[in-house]
DNA sequence: CGTCTTTGACCGGCGC
DNA sequence: GCGCCGGTCAAAGACG
């Protein structure tokens, strides 16, 4: 089965909402976004690597070869709103993640060995780009992470009874991905997995930031969102 | 009326 | 070369 990765990591997402009833132990939190402001309650999710390089910080590094990670792509630079930011050490999250590499994710070809959680674009011979995965503890597929997703598909897969679902980001010139279905083996969970790079910051969340004494630069100290607030 | 989901069809890669 | 399979497209319908 697709157990929980050795050690499991801690980490921020872009929307950092934890919440007594969606967090547990060795996964990820989810939650209901409150209320959806596109119709039809479109999937929400967080950008692979902005995500990683902004709010991961060096104790999600300290697991994976980041360098690696972000290193094919585009080679996408930090988020527009963060210009010039050095990287800011995330606070502790609230939850480890359950960085895990899916059933469903290596069969498609993605490398087991690849640190879990992250599944580099070079299966199968696809031309891409970042991916991560995640298993998610949740009845709720849609997991909020302030990020506005189009579903473009949905799509049953062999070897699984859950269908897999595609979603888009829908920003404009955004062309990050995710794939949500369930666990083949444990319906309570939720796979997903991203692809791609976010060339925007995630909608809803603030930056905000701080002046270096020393060197009177600026620099990204760290996010709040108004839900949080 | 605009936006989003649904869903069947289509396409391309991969294994045999 | 063929068939299978995953991923994407796009038309139609639903919804606010």
């Amino acid at each position: 089965m697709a157990a929980a990765a050795g050690a499991s990591t801690p980490f921020n997402f872009c929307r950092h909402v934890p919440h007594a009833d969606d967090v547990f132990s060795g996964s990820w939190m989810a939650r209901r976004r409150p209320s959806a402001p596109h119709g039809g309650g479109a999937g929400t999710g967080f950008g692979a690597a902005s995500f990683v390089a902004s709010t991961f910080g060096e104790a999600f590094r300290q697991h994976l070869d980041l360098l690696d990670y972000l290193s094919d792509d585009q080679g996408a630079p930090p988020p527009a709103a963060v210009p010039g930011a050095s990287y800011v050490m995330p606070a502790p999250a609230m939850a480890p993640a359950e960085p895990v590499v899916p059933d469903a994710v290596a069969a498609s070809g993605y490398p087991r060995n690849v640190a879990a959680a992250v599944v580099a674009g070079e299966g199968r011979g696809r031309t891409t780009t970042d991916r991560i995965a995640f298993r998610t503890r949740s009845d709720d597929e849609i997991l909020d992470d302030g990020y506005k997703w189009r579903k473009y598909g949905k799509k049953s897969v062999k070897n699984s009874p859950n269908p897999r679902n595609y979603y888009r980001c829908s920003t404009e010139g955004c062309n990050v991905k995710k794939r949500v279905e369930r666990d083949k083996n444990d319906p309570r969970y939720v796979v997903t997995m991203y692809e791609g790079i976010h060339n925007h910051v995630c909608p809803g969340t603030v930056y905000y930031a701080a002046q270096d004494a020393a060197s009177g630069r600026f620099f990204v100290a760290g996010m709040s969102h108004p839900d949080l607030n």
